[in-house]
DNA sequence: AAGATTCGGTAACATATGTTACCATTTTCA
DNA sequence: TGAAAATGGTAACATATGTTACCGAATCTT
C-alpha cells in the first residue's frame, strides 16, 4: 500500500491510539477495498444499499441530499482522514441517508460492514480501541448534525447566517471567518436560495455588521449577530 | 432498587444482551444516581455542563432548544428505556446541546460520565456489550437527527408536513398516523408557526389529501404528499 | 361546578423571502 | 487563447408565510 495512503489512514481519528504494528495487522484483518473517484463523481447514492464504512484517504467529498432537481441540501464536507457511513454500520437501517459526491479527485477506502460489527475474535487486540474511537466519531457526528439543525432552525435568513457565523467565530481566534464553500453551497447548507443569501449579506454589509471579500467574512459587530437571533 | 425501575432499566437498549446477574454487577459498578422530576420541570439546560448519561426509567421527556422567548425547537421525545446525553459522553464538548424537560412526572437514572468512558478494568465483563449497545444507540440517534433535517429542510410548509407524514406512514402499516404531540409541538418540531401549520393542514384537508380529527391524521392520497416534495 | 387555562382552527394583513432574470468577473478547459 | 461555464451580486415582482388577534371547545384546577 502507498505510503501517502498509509499516512492518511494513520491521521484518521478512527485509528487513533493504534500503533503501526497493530494497524498493519488490523488492515490485514479488515481487508479494505480502495476506490478512486474523479471530480464530481457520485460516490454513494441516497437511498441505496449500504456498501461499507468509507475512509477518505485523498481529496474532499460533500455529503448532500439531492431531494429533487433544484433543492439540494448540503450536510457537510469531509476531507482526508474523515470517515462516512459510520452511522449506518451500527444501525438496523442499511440504507445510505445521504449522497456522497467527490468535490475533487478523491480516494476512498472501504471497510466491509460485517468485519466491523463483529469483534473479530482473537487476532486484533486493538479492535476495542477501534470501537472506542468509533464512539467518539459518532458522537461528534451527531453533535455536528445538532449544530446544523440549530443553524437552519434560526429565524429568518439573517438568523441563519448569524448562527453560522457565530459558530465559525467560536472556532477561530479572530473576527474573521473563511467560508470553506462557494456561495451557492453555503446557501444550500443553510437551506436558503442563493440570491436571498447574497441579498442579506449585502444588507448586513451596508449596516456595517460584516465586511466580506470572496469567501472571507470579517465580523465587525458580533453583538448585532447575537441580536438577530433573538 | 424498585422492581419497576429495574424493569425499565432492563428494557433499555443500552442493556440489551446483558443478563440479570451481569446487570446487577454492572449497576453496582456504575453507581447510578436516581432523580425524580415533576411535570414541566427542567431536567438539564442547554449550554450547561454535562452531568452524565440519563436513562429514563419513568415518564416522558422532551428534547428542546429554547433559542429565545418564542422560538422553541423540539428535537424529539424520549420515554421509558430511552437515554439522553450519550453524544456528549464520548465527545470532547462537555456541554448539553439541548434542554431536556419532563412532560409528565419522570424518573431519570444518571450514569456518571467517567465510569462509562473508561473501560472499568476487570470487574464487569459485559462492559464490551454495553459499549456495542451504545454504538447502536448513537447511530440511531444520528439517523434520527438526519431525518429531522430532512423534514425541516423540505420546501414550503406543505413540504415539511408531507415529509413528516410520509415517514410516519412508513413506520405504521395503514394510512393512519397518530401524531404523538400537540399541534404547537408538531409546529415547533417542524420549525413553523402553529397557525401556519393549521392553515396548511386545513388546505390539505379541503383538497382531499388528508383527513384529521384531533391527533389522528388519515392520509387519503400519499401520492399528492410525494408530489408536494418536488 | 365554576373559573381559568390550554388547545386548535380561522381570518386579515404586512412583509420577508422565493423566484426569475440579467450582468460582470473569474475560472475552466479544449 | 478564446469560447463556455461557473460564480456571485443586484433588482423587480409575486406570494408564501409570519404575525396577531379572536373565538369556541376541551381540559385542568380548586
Amino acid at each position: 500500500m502507498d505510503q501517502n495512503i498509509l499516512d492518511a489512514i494513520k491521521s484518521s481519528p478512527l485509528f487513533r491510539n493504534i500503533d503501526d504494528k497493530s494497524l498493519g495487522i488490523m488492515l490485514d484483518c479488515l481487508k479494505p477495498r480502495m476506490k478512486k473517484y474523479k471530480q464530481r463523481e457520485i460516490i454513494v447514492s441516497y437511498c441505496q444499499l449500504f456498501t461499507g464504512i468509507g475512509i477518505i484517504v485523498g481529496g474532499r467529498v460533500a455529503l448532500t441530499k439531492e431531494q429533487y432537481s433544484g433543492n439540494r441540501i448540503i450536510m457537510g464536507f469531509l476531507s482526508e482522514g474523515n470517515i462516512f457511513g459510520e452511522m449506518i454500520a451500527f444501525s438496523d437501517i442499511k440504507i445510505w441517508p445521504v449522497t456522497v459526491i467527490s468535490q475533487e479527485d478523491s480516494i476512498v477506502l472501504y471497510l466491509p460492514p460485517d468485519r466491523i460489527t463483529t469483534t473479530c475474535s482473537n487476532v486484533c487486540a486493538s479492535h476495542t480501541t477501534l470501537i472506542l474511537n468509533m464512539l467518539g466519531i459518532l458522537s461528534n457526528r451527531a453533535l455536528m448534525l445538532n449544530r446544523k439543525i440549530e443553524h437552519i432552525s434560526a429565524k429568518g435568513i439573517r438568523g441563519k447566517i448569524s448562527s453560522y457565523l457565530l459558530e465559525a467565530l467560536r472556532e477561530g481566534n479572530d473576527n474573521t471567518v473563511v467560508i470553506p464553500m462557494k456561495r451557492h453551497e453555503l446557501a444550500d447548507y443553510l437551506n436558503i436560495p442563493r440570491p436571498s443569501l447574497s441579498r442579506e449579506l449585502g444588507l448586513m454589509r451596508n449596516e456595517g455588521i460584516i465586511h466580506f471579500e470572496g469567501s472571507t467574512i470579517t465580523v465587525n459587530d458580533a453583538g448585532k449577530l447575537e441580536e438577530s437571533m433573538l
